[in-house]
DNA sequence: CGTGTCGATTGAAACGGTTCATTTTGTCCT
DNA sequence: AGGACAAAATGAACCGTTTCAATCGACACG
């Protein structure tokens, strides 16, 4: 059914070569050849077997991204940033979500193993990911993305989360607050760890500031709605303001304090972390701490891509980017924003 | 650098078939002999290359689910209902998005045709797609996402948005308001256009009932928060309740009315069409027209396997589901919602 | 001891492109 | 007309797996 070159060959009257060449060179064709050839390829409906292709060339046309949950905004967002990069290098960008599942991730690393394909930008669910060490003999290039990496054999792309609790604690100091509570979880999740440790720092720098901690069970709006009725059980030194790991939680929390008819930020200050687009679409807009989304997916891209190109004598790269903070209203009373 | 079947061979001690054979059919090979394999795989690292098996196959172990955008978690519940056949079937479910653009839409889908993909689950931009031919040429299955298909040769699974648009118009007349309005666009959208039809159609069996329309430029929250200030320009006969084409539209006129210290469902009912996850998040909980989203792309993914495993003689479906409403605080004003 | 049977293994031919050394064609100059 | 040289086109080897007819070895039976 699938037409192939041998055809396309026949019916334009020239040699597979030639086709080969229309096809990749076309300028070492002369203009009266090219053209027969471009009618045959258009008649048959020929497309080109990548299959066949990278057989030869020894790697596949796509770059995937894998992510830990295909359905956080935030990954999203990374990817769209990585995208730019596999657009201008004319290769196929394909997100694939491992779904928190160590086995799942397994699998379709496996898989995406055996396509060849160009390189990987990975969000591991776990700290330790043995199949790493099977890319690696493999060949295949990997870039961690969203997680400072230890090991020097490898390039990484992260956002300083120490630096992003500091500045949402900071910023809750700031406007007065003295009563902090971090909301997060499971511990086991190096950002929230490292997000929970940069705020405590800043609370260290002020003898007058307490930030007590409520663990979540995972990072989503029903756990940070759940929070929230912890934090209005601590009626002996109630908090006055709450740094979230994420900004689910967050939008939890938010959603919990205003069903029950209190006020954010009069009765609790809320920042948040991502700031995915539903922070600044919630009913009272969140105060989030922002990571460069995009620069981050087109950073580890362009790593990804010189790893590629680099075959042999690679030069890996740690890149840190340092997150910004947004304020809107969820801790600034008198914010008016301004709309798009 | 990655070792092939041949280096196994060698270092097994035995032929390039028996391999295969231990890769494939592993009970037609002897203990001793697959222990061996093994062993010789685990040592060299060896990973089967896709592309020449694909080569001789004909086709390759990847699933492609190409939506019109990545970002719009509707999309990704579809996804991971499809994702579920995958696995069954030990394919690799891959995301792709064509960021509302046909230009990219077409590159994405010349690469995924190239890969020869076993299957394309296509939501697609437009309305009229010259790539479907060139993939029917080529022979890729191809099953397309909400969106009903005229055209008998072809299968597609889509959800009766009339009748969502009806149940939506619907349940805020038998809540007794009288003064609607419609929120969508842009109206080259075929569901912004078939749900609005729907609600047009409850409206007309109540003489004493009135809809009005508000086109937005998108199905954005900034769009849904710009309509909410043209739905208070209506000062002569103000709506008390609106039927928004998606959630999003839904969410950005919910937060411009807390904003402006307006109350929903008091001073508007509102009803958003999607149920995605942060409809039930919002400071208002969202009433809200629920696809089955998963189900839809489980359902599709299923079409497609149909007709990768039924070569030739295909028969092709139509699957059209129904929606439901699921009823909350934006317009049940004693709504108390279960919390998870 | 020959023969038949059956499971395990082999070996070589595909699959559909790309590549590159080689041959053919075309052009220009003397 | 002949020779030199570049441009264009050719054709066969190669990439790594799967497949299947052919072969091998072991064992049972007459």
């Amino acid at each position: 059914m699938a037409a192939s070159m041998r055809e396309v060959a026949a019916l334009a009257g020239v040699s597979m070569g030639t086709i080969s060449n229309v096809l990749n060179r076309p300028d070492m064709v002369s203009e009266a050849t090219r053209e027969r050839v471009e009618a045959a390829i258009a008649q048959l409906g020929f497309v080109r077997n990548d299959a066949a292709r990278q057989l030869r060339a020894g790697q596949s046309r796509m770059l995937a991204v894998v992510v830990l949950d295909a359905r956080n905004p935030f990954f999203l967002d990374v990817a769209a940033g990585a995208e730019s990069v596999a657009d201008a290098n004319d290769l196929l960008m394909v997100l694939v979500g491992s779904g928190e599942s160590e086995d799942r991730e397994n699998r379709q690393l496996r898989l995406l193993m055996e396509q060849r394909v160009q390189g990987i930008l990975l969000s591991p669910v776990g700290e330790n990911i043995p199949m790493l060490d099977k890319l690696d003999r493999q060949g295949t290039p990997v870039v961690l993305l969203d997680r400072g990496s230890r090991t020097p054999g490898r390039s990484s792309v992260a956002v300083d989360d120490v630096h992003g609790g500091h500045l949402a604690a900071r910023h809750l100091m700031d406007l007065g607050h003295r009563n902090l509570v971090f909301v997060g979880g499971p511990s086991s999740i190096r950002q929230v760890r490292d997000r929970r440790a940069g705020a405590l720092d800043a609370v260290a720098d002020s003898a007058s500031t307490r930030m007590s901690t409520i663990w979540s069970e995972s990072l989503s709006i029903e756990a940070g709605a759940k929070a929230a009725g912890r934090i209005l059980d601590m009626t002996d030194t109630p908090p006055t303001g709450a740094v979230c790991a994420n900004d689910l939680l967050a939008l939890g929390v938010l959603q919990e304090y205003i069903q029950r008819g209190l006020r954010v930020p009069d009765d609790l200050a809320i920042v948040g972390y991502d700031d995915i687009d539903y922070a600044a679409g919630a009913a009272v807009p969140l105060t989030s701490v922002s990571q460069p989304r995009a620069e981050l997916g087109h950073a580890a891209a362009e790593l990804l891509m010189e790893q590629v190109n680099s075959q042999g004598h690679n030069t890996f790269r740690q890149l840190t980017f340092t997150p910004s903070l947004v304020v809107r209203g969820s801790t600034d009373h008198g914010w008016r924003g301004a709309r798009a």
